[in-house]
DNA sequence: CCTATCATGTAATCCGTTACATGATTAT
DNA sequence: ATAATCATGTAACGGATTACATGATAGG
């Protein structure tokens, strides 16, 4: 039995696996989509070897179908479930970076408007995006994918104000102060 | 010449060298530690094989040191300064996603309450580092270095918040509504 | 002097992305 | 029927991380 490092993309695989029961790579696919990879998208290739790297350490196992497409199904294994779960129960986790390519394009001397008129509309729609599924939400859903959601409509509306701040063009609270600022009352 | 294809890491590179002129790879990394690493950072190993990249591409030159330790010396090309400004010109982007370890977790059903109670402290420490490197930020800086901190520090803010508010245990505007609420009035 | 840390690099591994392929459904 | 899209995979490549290594400098 190979030994694996486990990623980030091994314990999407594993917790999707808990959630959906025995699934083709497929499904997986589906289930990304529409879910965790709102926040942490994965290639479709991955969903097919990942769950082979998987596989091949004993975390879940893999069988064909007999029928017609003989697809591969994975399902959860004792091994698998338990590192799940050792993950979860974990809360210690890597620091997260921002890693936005905007940021990095303003950070080394982009035109904030120009790159403004860009973002703006870019996470408008996404909010709206995430508020509409916020909305259509079933009562069934976990409080995790909910809370999950919610950090990223709190993301959103936080990147809608920076930029909408640096549209309106007067960043002067980011400046060191100076004489230009006006002096109230007297 | 050799064709590469430039990634985040490349414009990282060339950013900093437009910044700091002419430097060796440990320049680059103390650099990248100092500023841009705070939302994007870059292994050591990286800013050793990333300019011979771009050198081979002729978008920087490699020069050895004459004297003791040989360092080599890496400097932005006309090439390399025309890819800096087009990158930087267009404000297309790709989309960032969150990628927060701690999310994938609660997503996938670790307990709030213990994953906020590490999770706060640890953005309490990193909202009041940027708090203290803006505080400290001699008046010569750029704007880009400073909008990003900025975003850095509302991020931090907006994380907090989140985790305060899981903390608080009452995430009852995440469930939908149910005749639990107390009907006020009336 | 010896040890720890800084400075400087190379090599191997591996995960993730991209490209390639093809059978099955659905739409026109 | 034919074209388009969905479903299902494999293979190659490359960038990023990790591990390995060693000379210089500073601290005890």
């Amino acid at each position: 039995m190979q030994e694996i490092r486990l990623t980030p993309t091994s314990y999407i695989v594993l917790g999707l696996l808990e959630m959906a029961g025995e699934s083709t790579p497929y499904a997986l696919k589906q289930l990304v989509a529409g879910s965790v990879g709102h926040f942490w998208s994965l290639q479709h290739a991955q969903l097919y070897s990942e769950p082979e790297r998987l596989a091949a350490a004993g975390y879940v196992t893999e069988k064909l179908e007999r029928t017609g497409r003989r697809r591969k199904l994975y399902a959860l294994t004792a091994r698998g479930r338990a590192a799940l779960d050792e993950w979860r129960q974990d809360p210690a986790t890597d620091r997260a970076e921002l890693r936005e390519p905007s940021l990095l394009k303003l950070f080394f001397g982009a035109d904030p408007a120009r790159m403004a008129a860009a973002q703006i509309p870019a996470h408008r729609a996404k909010l709206a995006e995430y508020e509409a599924i916020r909305d259509g939400m079933p009562a069934s859903v976990a409080e995790g994918p909910r809370q999950a959601l919610d950090m990223g409509i709190r993301h959103e509306r936080e990147m809608l104000r920076f930029w909408e701040e640096l549209a309106e063009g007067d960043d002067a609270r980011l400046r060191p102060a100076t004489a230009q600022n006006p002096v109230p009352g007297e």
